[in-house]
DNA sequence: CGGACAAGCTGA
DNA sequence: CAGCTTGTCCGG
């Protein structure tokens, strides 16, 4: 912080303007100056017009300061100088067209001239967590509670310890923990509202994936919420995970960071556990935690139906008042299809996912794009049922046995799930249902078996969210021994865990590589000019995929490039679905 | 992004 | 060769 009175001081501008992501310096007026610092909104005229821009660095060494334009406002606060380093690291790591993405996720949305003053209580709320306040001391680690239990204590024990930051998959979980937590007398900011009080200094700074880049002055412990849930990543590019964007800012400041998850992934395990480790309830009591899982075995229905309706199914449905979500995937996903002779699932001969029938009428397999002819790879026979009846046909075939009124949860609306005892719908039924007694998965194998490389986890992710609807998870499958649901009847995501740590490890997925898709028009020109040596590229449809050892390699070698203006290429690091 | 300017296409 | 479109470059 040099500079003289009578040096007008210097300000490095990156304009909030998509197609640029270059930097611009500019004086900073007199009258300016004590508004003016690291992360500071700005307005400034570029080029023959105004455009709004952050402060990234002040009294840069610069040679023209003669010919310098002033800045033309101050908009308001924005993030904070370690907030704008991390983002310029994360715009590297997740190949970003350019830092401005980010460091809007990372500033106020509405201007934010002025901040409250700032509200810091002593208050200390019980219970706590042994387990967190382990971990945290120990410089941080993996907490894995069960569904059914309540992160409050681990909160309380975090806050005790200075300016806590939490991170959640979403703004409604976000919101209820926020009003819990100003219950027990705690100073509360939600973001992305609160930001002003968020930046001003609260207790704990809240909010969804977004809150990884809020702002928490003298931040001194982290939370990650729910590490298991894929909405903790950006589905848009630059596809950014909160969990390692929090590692990153966690590991810079030099503060614990604790994820929590009833089933931490392998990845999260990998880059989390850190000093600490992974801890957990003893045995019987995480056991306790996780909802009754029943097997429905469909291989063993004796006349063979294509209905989904079960006879187990229908005990439920026509049990008194009990109240049953139904979960049924009809949209989006690979179809399902399974031998009408041996009732075997049709798996791809080469990497075992489902494969769905073509236009041609051979197998496809969307995962390794392995072509065979429409034969069960058990039996030999041709013919097949498809898995799949729409919504519309389920909900009427549900109330014919269930002998009450069934609601299907449709489209995107948002709008609550109807108020009736059954309800059925794609996994939104299960975000959108009540608390319910039973939730019924009424073919889950789409899930498990879809051809993702973190399918097992994401259907497992499906459990435990069910698990939190509904004490009792019903599962109708054909494949009753997969180690999804082997982990959710046992209440031991480690059976999980140690199949898929197997896999990635043989195939060098992540945590054991990293990968890029790419697409676009100018994808081939671009793959063309990646340094060889460090990287290896292949296909998935029309998309490439790049592969690294690790995220560093992979961030350098597409960073290498000349990246083409406009839409032409696409990057998703870290791909959310392949 | 959006303006400036250059290089290509068209038509009397 | 004016008049228009399309592409490439650049901004302090």
């Amino acid at each position: 912080m040099t500079g003289a009175a009578s040096t007008p001081r210097v300000a490095r501008i990156l304009p909030d303007v998509s197609g640029i992501d270059k930097r611009f310096d500019y004086l900073v007026p007199a009258q300016l100056a004590e508004r003016v610092a690291i992360g500071t909104r700005v307005r400034i005229s570029l080029h023959g017009r105004r455009v709004g821009g952050w402060v990234t660095a002040l009294d840069p060494v610069v040679a023209h300061a003669g010919e310098l334009k002033p800045i033309a406002k101050v908009t308001g606060h924005g993030p904070s100088a370690e907030v704008i380093e991390l983002a310029e690291w994360a715009a590297l790591r997740w190949a970003a067209r350019r830092t401005g993405s980010l460091l809007v996720t990372a500033s106020p949305h509405t201007a934010t001239a002025h901040l409250p003053p700032a509200h810091r209580t002593a208050a200390a709320p019980a219970p706590s967590s042994p387990a967190t306040r382990t971990l945290l001391s120990a410089g941080g680690g993996v907490l894995r509670l069960p569904p059914r239990s309540d992160v409050l204590p681990a909160l309380f024990s975090a806050a005790a310890l200075g300016p806590c930051l939490v991170v959640a998959p979403n703004q409604s979980d976000s919101a209820l923990l926020a009003v819990r937590l100003r219950r027990a007398g705690l100073s509360v900011a939600l973001l992305p509202d609160d930001w002003g009080a968020a930046a001003a200094g609260v207790d704990v700074v809240i909010g969804g994936r977004a809150a990884a880049w809020g702002p928490c002055p003298q931040l001194a412990v982290a939370l990650l919420l729910d590490e298991h849930d894929e909405a903790l990543q950006e589905e848009r590019s630059p596809t950014w995970h909160a969990r390692d964007v929090m590692s990153e800012r966690c590991r810079r400041a030099g503060v614990p960071l604790v994820a929590i998850s009833p089933a931490p992934t392998l990845v999260g395990l990998a880059t989390l556990a850190g000093a600490g480790g992974v801890l957990h309830p003893p045995p019987s009591r995480e056991r306790a935690g996780w909802p009754t899982v029943e097997v429905v075995d469909r291989r063993a229905d004796e006349p063979w139906r294509r209905s989904l309706v079960t006879s187990e199914l229908i005990e439920h449905l026509r049990a008194g008042d009990r109240r049953v979500v139904c979960v049924s995937n009809t949209t989006g996903r690979a179809r399902v299809m399974a031998c009408r002779s041996c009732h075997a699932l049709l798996r791809c001969e080469n990497c075992d996912a489902a494969v769905a029938m073509n236009d041609v009428g051979d197998l496809d397999c969307t995962r390794c794009g392995r072509v065979r002819p429409p034969v069960c790879q058990q039996c030999g026979a041709g013919g097949f049922a498809n898995l799949r009846p729409g919504v519309t046909r389920l909900r009427e075939e549900l109330e014919a046995a269930a002998a009450r009124p069934v609601a299907a949860v449709t489209g995107n609306s948002d709008e609550p799930a109807p108020d009736v005892p059954i309800l059925v719908g794609t996994e939104a039924v299960l975000h959108r249902a009540r608390p319910a007694d039973v939730v019924a998965f009424l073919e889950f194998d789409s899930e498990m078996l879809a051809p993702r490389y973190r399918a097992g986890e994401q259907a497992l992710a499906l459990l435990i969210r069910a698990g939190r609807l509904a004490p009792h998870v019903m599962i109708q499958t054909f494949v009753p021994d997969h180690p999804v649901i082997r982990a959710a009847a046992a209440g031991d995501p480690d059976v999980l865990v140690e199949v898929e740590r197997e896999r990635r490890a043989m195939l060098s997925l992540p945590p054991f590589g990293a990968l890029a898709a790419l697409s676009g028009t100018a994808l081939e020109q671009f793959l063309r000019e990646l340094p060889s040596g460090d990287v290896t590229v292949g296909r998935d449809g029309d998309r490439a995929l790049v592969r690294a050892p690790n995220w560093d390699t992979l961030a350098t070698a597409l960073a290498v490039p000349d990246r083409p203006d406009g839409n032409h290429l696409r990057i998703e690091v870290d791909p959310p679905r392949v």
